[in-house]
DNA sequence: ACCTGAACACCGTTCAAGT
DNA sequence: ACCTGAACACCGTTCAAGT
């Protein structure tokens, strides 16, 4: 729509939707998903908070735009990957999604706060389900039924994306809240500390937390690798839906 | 702490946590999880806002006590299912354990907010520790490592409470915003129509779209029935994990 | 000990007015 | 067309005051 106008010097920087959106997510990425607010990213723009309603309709609008970005940033990163060989068998789905989806949870690990705002979201972005669409792509080069590729994109869920809520909060993915501080530090220990105290509650948990920490010294619950786990649960369920497939084929 | 006070007549229904908790539950459940503030809050239970300080902390302290009560409602459920026969073989963790989770889903689902709030504590819930520790106990009768038991909890992650999040919200779900109303109905029509407009874009999702929707002839998002999904994606992981677990016997 | 009312520091957003 | 300032209707929460 910018049509070719007699402007002397372009207006220095005009406010752009494309702008506001990148804006939004060097502040979500910098302070945390709480600290983006209409007013703050105006300010961050330099602007009047009423401004930025020229540009996005409202803050649902705002945080639709800001999941396409990160969306974009996934299928630009994934469609770097090297495809499949036209010859490549059947069976080369399974490493191939794995790599995908890998792929896109390694940008999600850079914008934390995404995963909350994608789940969220009741219209979709056009940039997820074009990724949707490629890993689906990759199903049916493996033989899949359009029926057990349906089920497979539920079966998979978040984890398509690259990522799957943890039980309980590793603590740190949220900054920003400048206001308290002090009732994170020491927040595993408690936790583990209140486990302990009802051990008689809850055995088997205590005792899977005692084997699980192996010798080292200190039993709290960061034991837990965050990648090594959504790989092993992500495992679980490619090797299922092959399973399936494969009998889908004879 | 109530010691037997002499009292004439109790003081007719006096504020207690678990009052609070009890209408901020039926609250959620009539009206959805954004009509639940102190202020409104407060006026179902006829006090002032201020009075709710009292009996919690403040809204987080709220919230985890909101879980607690559903937590509690599903350990009470489960309770009642009859346990495991001392002679039952290993295998027999499968089933019982499949059985435990839609059983705490059919709780869940009477409470459709309690997931959105279960992902957000920080802190956690005594009933879920214990809901999850009975968990671990019939994988550990199963034969489970504690190792595995522990990965399996991550691979099942949100499921093991009877959840998975929605890759496309089914709609309806979030009641109560009576504000604009008018975005909702043919929001399914809406997309389908959106993904058909860009379906050189999306190929195999369109197609997907047209294979599943058989040969009903209205092809709308409303194909996916949440429960058979949820079935299918447990069914998935509660095989793996058997396998795994027969291999580590072996 | 429990409850209250006014007030504070925030939100998202509407609206009439500026250029 | 784009940006602004004041204002509105909400939040959660603090605080001093009531009984």
């Amino acid at each position: 729509m910018t049509s070719p106008r007699t402007t002397g010097t372009a207006p220095r920087s005009a406010l752009t939707r494309a702008r506001v959106l990148e804006s939004a997510v060097a502040l979500a990425d910098r302070d945390g998903l709480g600290a983006l607010t209409m007013r703050s990213l105006a300010r961050e723009l330099g602007i009047e908070a009423m401004s930025l309603y020229h540009h996005v309709a409202n803050k649902e609008d705002l945080l639709d735009g800001v999941v396409d970005i990160v969306a974009a940033e996934i299928q630009d990163v994934v469609g770097r990957l090297e495809p499949l060989a036209d010859d490549a068998p059947q069976s080369s789905w399974k490493p191939a999604m794995r790599r995908q989806i890998l792929t896109a949870r390694s940008v999600l690990l850079r914008h934390p706060w995404a995963s909350t705002v994608l789940e969220t979201r009741k219209s979709f972005s056009l940039h997820v389900v074009r990724y949707y669409d490629s890993l689906i792509g990759l199903m049916r080069r493996g033989g899949f039924s359009y029926d057990l590729v349906h089920h497979a994109m539920h079966a998979l869920g978040s984890r398509a994306l690259g990522f799957s809520q943890e039980l309980f909060e590793p603590d740190g993915a949220t900054a920003g809240s400048a206001a308290g501080g002090g009732a994170k530090e020491g927040a595993d220990d408690a936790a583990t500390a209140m486990l302990m105290q009802m051990a008689d509650q809850v055995p088997h948990m205590v005792e899977m937390l005692a084997a699980v920490s192996h010798a080292d010294a200190d039993p709290t619950l960061g034991w837990c690798d965050d990648q090594t786990e959504f790989e092993f649960g992500l495992g679980i369920i490619l090797d299922g839906l092959d399973r399936l497939a494969e009998r889908e084929r004879n």
